[in-house]
DNA sequence: CCGTCTTTGTCCTGTGAGTGGAGAAAGTTG
DNA sequence: CAACTTTCTCCACTCACAGGACAAAGACGG
């Protein structure tokens, strides 16, 4: 089956296009009224892009008063591959060109299994997705992994929580098995891209958006463009100290932000509390399922445990502490709060709103919106396929 | 008298113009192996500059083999005016188009007596030096204020060192004295520009200057541009909270890495630590001087004083803690540290270091350099100069 | 001193990008 | 059905740019 080969030829192609899929169908001379371009040029580089099939003209749109325009759109089989890798579990999202999400399966994982296991989980999954007809083989792949990632090549690079991934060629690999060009990334910097696409971010130039899950992380947008950082580990906040001489962290510092809050940190802290009958709440809660996440904490402090909920205002301290110095030192202009933890909603974002509005200066957050992700387990995928799409909407 | 007043009429002339200022005086042949234009594209355009008078045609080179090639230069009479305004002091230096400085004035002030008393003060100096025939007028002038700016204005906002300044139209009221356009910026900015033109930050792309000075400041330089955040108080880490509950800081908070060190809290400690007899030497230095400032820190620790080494080890500690959360979060290929203290020098910087490797994790400082500026008080002006000068060597 | 080679710079022509206007096509409105 | 709008196409003209031919100016060996 073969599958989008053409690429735009030039610089006004590539805008075009990126127009269609953020914009969606569009006629030529609502096209026009975006590029700068004179109608006739415009018309020629339209023609071009219809004679590669990248768009096609279907139907007319209703008249505006005057001759009926055609509406231009991407070509609507192109199909796009979402892969979002969690510590312990994976997304993956079929979209069309506009980047609209046809399809989407999530299923428990452990990364730690290594790349080879999770490839074929993530396969699988793409297979099914195909085989349910939502798509006849994928035009590219974006793919998100939970830890730094040397982005030209498409490699992991020293992935604390990964051990296994490290210089594993995953866009290569996977370019190989799906048959379509693949993109790498950090997980929160395609959450980032996701929000920025369709989320709370449209619009907003330089943000920050916060990622909270098994671990935290940090996607950095500035003016308009993910930053990445010279080994690719920028945003990589969760080993900050927050806490002097505080708690033992896996990379063998103490106090780090990840050893205080994080999925994991909640969930053992909430497990002693049950068991140390400090909280009857969460003791039922660990009785009844043997285990215990961030949701459940999330449901003892919705159901006014006096415990849950001061370990949710204690991590929102310790992030929201963090989180002010990265705005006194950044000066976004939005901060979204995202991730597994952003079940704890309110409360966790009210305490981290006080620790960052108290503790930066006005000037820097005095118009600064502290706000949650909008797209929830989303928003990976979508920036996933946001990432390949830049790329293939980019001159060849 | 005339000055500039041609800018260049396209991309191609503006290219030409920054690779002149950058490289220095350069044959039409050198000049197109780095601009990517055919031989006869670019005769045009420089035959365009050598009409506008902005770039001049001054002899030929020593043949290479071959025809001598005609030297093209930037127009020798071009003068660009660099003001760096600390919190005690003033910097003005006149440069020439290649931003090298052929004068330098130093003269202590105080912010605070407000925008009219130091702008007076500014002009005299510059007249000063046009007066030593250095300059028979300023072709554009740059200047650096320490606060945040909104730069495209021009503007200071909500300086909590300068009150008097909000607000206050610097670059129009500049612009109207000198004759000539001007831009503002941040000081702290404006030290990594200079840094990254002609000191040891030439060709990084990602990095950080920290200045510490009366205040603490750092520049962020992403992809070779500045940040400077949406309200432009990016780099403002004097108040992100170094020590919890630590010391009251000016601005109404507690433990602000400010409060903890720099050269105000640097001199008070000293004081302090002289009154109470904890150490001879500074104690001896207050006698004689009847104030301390960081100078006598640095002298009483390179003459072997325990009490200032440790002053400044407690410092440097709080710094790099700070340092060592930024570089985790912005993961630059580089960090500058400039400012009035690097005169505390090796200690200060060991130290920094120290808390930088031991706290942020391998990848981010596997391969990376923390140094002292290379250009001391002048990379401010340069800054300065070189901001003016990409403004001008911009297509109008 | 002279021919050959190298480097630098200029000139000229062909090509293709892009503009803007004329006008055709396809509507709406009175 | 005429007048007006909006959309789209066609065409002629301009300008940017590449690339080759060629002139200018020097180095170098014989």
């Amino acid at each position: 089956m073969r599958r989008m080969t053409a690429r735009p030829a030039n610089a006004h192609q590539a805008r075009l296009l990126k127009l269609l899929r953020d914009g969606g169908p569009n006629s030529r001379a609502q096209l026009g009224d975006q590029v700068d371009l004179s109608r006739s040029k415009l018309a020629v580089e339209v023609d071009r892009l219809l004679e590669t099939g990248l768009v096609v003209a279907d139907g007319l749109a209703a008249s505006r008063g005057g001759r009926r325009s055609h509406n231009i759109r991407l070509a609507p089989a192109l199909r796009f591959l979402g892969v979002d890798i969690g510590a312990t579990s994976v997304d993956v999202a079929v979209t069309n060109a506009e980047l609209e999400i046809l399809g989407h399966l999530n299923q428990p994982m452990d990364v730690r299994e290594g790349p080879v296991a999770v490839f074929e989980q993530v396969l699988s999954m793409a297979a099914k997705l195909r085989a349910s007809g939502l798509a006849e083989g994928y035009d590219g792949a974006g793919i998100g992994v939970p830890g730094p990632v040397r982005f030209p090549e498409g490699v992991p690079v020293a992935p604390p929580i990964m051990p296994g991934w490290d210089g594993f060629p995953v866009r290569e690999a996977l370019s190989q098995e799906l048959g379509c060009p693949v993109m790498v990334d950090n997980d929160v910097n395609l959450m980032a891209m996701g929000e920025m696409h369709a989320g709370v971010a449209r619009s907003v130039g330089d943000f920050l958006c916060v990622k909270i899950g098994t671990g935290i992380g940090c996607g950095i947008v500035a003016a308009g463009d993910v930053h990445r950082g010279v080994t690719g580990s920028a945003g990589d906040i969760g080993h900050i100290q927050a806490v002097p001489d505080g708690r033992p962290c896996a990379c063998g510092n103490r106090g780090c932000l990840e050893a205080h809050f994080s999925g994991a940190a909640l969930a053992r802290d909430a497990t002693d509390a049950a068991q140390q009958g400090r909280s009857e709440e969460l003791a039922a809660r660990l009785a009844a399922n043997g285990g215990l996440t961030a949701v459940d904490v999330a449901a003892a402090a919705a159901a006014g445990d006096a415990t849950a909920l001061a370990l949710i205002r204690e991590g929102g301290d310790r992030v929201g502490q963090v989180i002010a110095g990265l705005v006194s030192f950044f000066n976004p202009g939005l901060v979204v709060i995202g991730g597994g933890v952003t079940g704890l909603g309110h409360t966790l974002l009210a305490t981290i709103r006080t620790q960052v509005y108290r503790q930066s200066l006005p000037l820097a957050t005095g118009n600064l919106p502290i706000v949650l992700g909008e797209l929830g387990p989303t928003a990976g995928v979508i920036g996933a396929a946001r990432l390949i799409s830049d790329h293939l909407f980019s001159p060849a």
